[in-house]
DNA sequence: TGTACATCAGTGAACGCGCGTTCACTGATGTAC
DNA sequence: TGTACATCAGTGAACGCGCGTTCACTGATGTAC
């Protein structure tokens, strides 16, 4: 028997791996390439028809996962306010093929219904997040902020000044945001 | 004389217009080609190596000539704070091609002194119109919420919501945010 | 327990396409004398 | 005022490339009897 069975066994989540890591090395979901992530996956270029029928399919998966991972990340640390903003910049900032897909218009499949449910998901997260009583303005100043945040690091422009952990330099951001603003 | 004339005359300046609307139109700078440009400027596709030298080079003028734009929008609104964060906004929505030219690492030359120097200027504008006493976590906190709104509106998830005009619905999030931290 | 058959998962070659760059070129402009 | 010449700006064909999709196919797996 060779390295290479003719069944992958698990290339669903394999593509979405690969997927990522090309994004990430190769400079944005602009330069992805199906023929890429088949490469780093060890398999046929074509063999992703199967699973997502095509490339903005696959893309729409990744779109999903990153949904369900965020939603899971800020509903763990929903009990802290501070501490669920810090989640959201750092699963952009871990997983930054994800957050680049799930914010970037025009590159999914927007009627995907699982997409949309997982994106609802992610959203209910964070607002339960929020204390009720906080104003509508307050909330999009929140869900601003760590994007924000988030966007930046990711763009390279704050890395240089504030070391080297996006966590360290986030938390009293919004610390600072929480105790103005929640008060 | 016919509809095109040799020379044009203006190609630099209307190569920057040309691609700006060939990313809006296109759906992002990944699907942006010279190409493109050249059909919408009526010139050949090769033209463009005399004013720009390559394709990079071309977005490097394009990112520059955007902070150029921002810093002087964001100057001539630099007497009121929640004047000049709704600017930034305005200009993301405004230039959203510039804005994802300037914010997208990796796309432009990163040792181009003049996109160096346009940047330093579009920054110093902005710090400048915060107030002196303010924190650095409260400056990063005002960059964030401001590049974070512009870049959640052109994610087009807060458009259904709000309206279609992201300066209003802008002003009063950034008018609590400034009402709340800096005081 | 065995066998036929349907279905699933992946192959690899072929297709047509649009791309950025290079090249020798040509038309237009400016400058020296 | 004219002429030669250098330089600038743009042309269009050619190049080699990597891409997503399609296609007929093959190997592996499961299921009915």
């Amino acid at each position: 028997m060779g390295d290479h069975p003719y069944h992958h066994g698990a290339l669903r989540k394999a593509a979405l791996e690969c997927a990522a890591a090309a994004i990430i090395e190769g400079g944005g979901v602009s330069a992805l390439s199906l023929r890429d992530i088949g490469r780093r996956a060890g398999v046929s270029h074509a063999a992703f028809k199967h699973h997502f029928g095509s490339k903005p399919g696959l893309l729409t998966a990744l779109a999903t996962e990153g949904y369900e991972v965020l939603a899971k990340a800020v509903t763990d640390e929903g009990h802290d306010l501070v501490e669920a903003g810090v989640a959201y910049i750092q699963f952009a900032v871990a997983h930054p093929a994800h957050f680049e897909v799930m914010f970037r218009p025009g590159i999914v499949q927007a009627d995907d219904s699982q997409l949309a449910s997982a994106r609802e998901r992610a959203s209910l997260a964070f607002t339960s997040a929020l204390p009720e009583a906080a104003s509508a303005a307050t909330r999009l100043a929140a869900w601003s902020i760590v994007h924000g945040f988030a966007t930046l690091w990711l763009s390279g422009g704050l890395h240089d000044d504030l070391g080297s952990d996006a966590s360290v330099a986030a938390r009293p951001v919004i610390m600072q945001f929480v105790r103005d603003s929640m008060t």
